[in-house]
DNA sequence: GCGTATCGGTACACTGGCGTATCGAAGGAC
DNA sequence: GTCCTTCGATACGCCAGTGTACCGATACGC
C-alpha cells in the first residue's frame, strides 16, 4: 500500500522515498520480465535487486516481501491491453480484438502463464491477476457483445455469446501447449473469422 | 529408464527391485495427486516419501531425482482419458468428448495446469506432458474430425475444423481463471452444442 | 535356513533463497 | 553548509529442500 502511494504521487506530500515513479516503473518492468522468463517461483528478490542494480534492502523497505512486490508490479504497470475498441459492429470489434490480443500475446500470455498457478496459492496474487490481466480483457469483450446485442446484430439469448471471451482467452493459452507457438495475430484473426463469428451466426459458414 | 523397466516387467529377468508394479502405481498416484494439489515446484521428495510411507533413499534409488520421478509418474499412469469414442457422427463424438473431458476435468485439468509452466524449463518434462496428456486428447479429437470429413459431414477444408481441439482444451483451461470453477460436464456440453457445432456448420444457429 | 540386497527410516552436508541488520555514501530539506 | 533519511551493498541467521550415507529389519532367491 504505502509504497504505491509514495511511488505514484509525483509530489504533494513531503515524499519520504527517493524512488521516483520512473524508477518504480523500472522495478516493475524488471519483475514482470523475470516473471515471463522464469515464472513466479524462480523469481528471487536477489535477482530483482541484481537486475535493477539496487540493494535487497531497498526492495524490502519499499514492498515488504516478494508477493507484495509482484502484486505491486502488476498494479503499477496497468496498461490497457485492449484499448478502446468500438468499430461499430460486433464482427469488426472482434476482429480488432484478435489483432490487438495477438499483437500483445508475447507480452501477456507468458505473464498469465507464469502467474496462473502461483495465484491459486495466494489470494492476493489471484486477485491482482484477475484485476489486472483477466478482468479488463473479459470486460472489454463482454462490452463488445453487449453492444452487438443493443445494435440488434445478435439476439440477447444467443447461446454462443457466453463463450466468446472464454474461447478467445482459452485458445490464446492453449496454442502454445498444442503447437508450441504463441497465438499470434494471424492465428487469432483466422480463429475469430472462422470459428467465433460463425458460432454467433454472424457470418455464413463457407459451405 | 531402469526403474520403469523394473517396475513394469512383472517378472522375467531376475528382478532386483522389491517395488511391485502395484507399489509403483501407489508412488505414481501420490506424485500426481501432490502435483495437482500444490504444483511442480512445491512437490518435494520428502513429501512423496512421507505420503507413501517410504524412505527418501528408495525414491532416489529407483528414480534418481525429482524430475525423473515426475516423468516416470506421468508415463507410468498412462490412462486413456478419451476412451475410444466413435458414435457414428461428428456431433455425437464431440458431445461425448465433452462429457468425457468434463467428467475427468477434476483429474486432468489441474495436472496440466500444474505442469504447463514447469515444462517450459525442462525438455523432458515438456515431452512427457505432451506425450501423456496433450497428444492423446489432441489425436482423439482430430480423429473425430477426420472421420467426420470421411463421412462427408463436413468438408475437408472446413475452416473451423482446425480450431476444434484448441477450443476444447483451451476453454477447459480458461474457465477456472475466468469464472473460478472447473469446466464441468454441463459447461463443456453447452459449449460444444452452442459454439463448436455451429462454427462447424453442423447445427443451425438457433435464430 | 542362509546369504544378500533392497527396504524404510534417519542423520547429515550442502545449496539457495528469504528476510534482517548494518554500513558508508549520496542527495534533498532547510 | 549541515542534518537527516534513504539508497546501494554486503554480511548474516534461518529455514527448506536436495541428494548421500548409514542403519537395522525384512523378504526374496536358492
Amino acid at each position: 500500500m504505502s509504497p504505491q502511494e509514495v511511488a505514484q504521487e509525483p509530489a504533494h506530500t513531503p515524499r519520504r522515498s527517493k524512488i521516483t515513479p520512473e524508477r518504480a516503473q523500472e522495478f516493475y518492468a524488471a519483475v514482470l520480465d523475470m516473471l515471463r522468463e522464469s515464472g513466479y517461483e524462480a523469481l528471487t528478490m536477489e535477482g530483482v535487486a541484481a537486475r535493477t542494480r539496487c540493494g535487497k534492502s531497498t526492495l524490502y523497505r519499499q514492498w515488504g516481501s516478494k508477493p507484495e512486490l509482484v502484486v505491486a508490479a502488476l498494479h503499477g504497470t496497468r496498461q490497457a491491453l485492449l484499448p478502446h475498441i468500438d468499430t461499430g459492429s460486433l464482427a469488426g470489434d472482434l476482429r480488432e480484438a484478435a489483432r490487438s490480443i495477438g499483437a500483445g500475446s508475447g507480452r501477456d500470455t507468458p505473464l498469465v502463464h507464469a502467474l496462473s498457478h502461483a495465484a491459486l496459492q495466494s489470494p492476493e496474487l489471484l486477485c491482482a491477476l484477475r484485476e489486472v490481466l483477466i478482468a479488463p480483457g473479459l470486460a472489454a469483450i463482454d462490452a463488445m457483445v453487449r453492444r452487438g446485442v443493443e445494435r440488434g446484430e445478435i439476439r440477447p439469448d444467443n447461446p454462443a455469446a457466453e463463450f466468446v471471451s472464454a474461447q478467445l482467452l482459452g485458445v490464446m493459452r492453449a496454442r502454445p501447449l498444442l503447437e508450441g507457438k504463441n497465438a499470434d495475430e494471424a492465428y487469432l484473426t483466422r480463429f475469430v473469422e472462422n470459428a467465433i463469428l460463425p458460432s454467433l451466426g454472424l457470418s455464413a459458414p463457407a459451405h
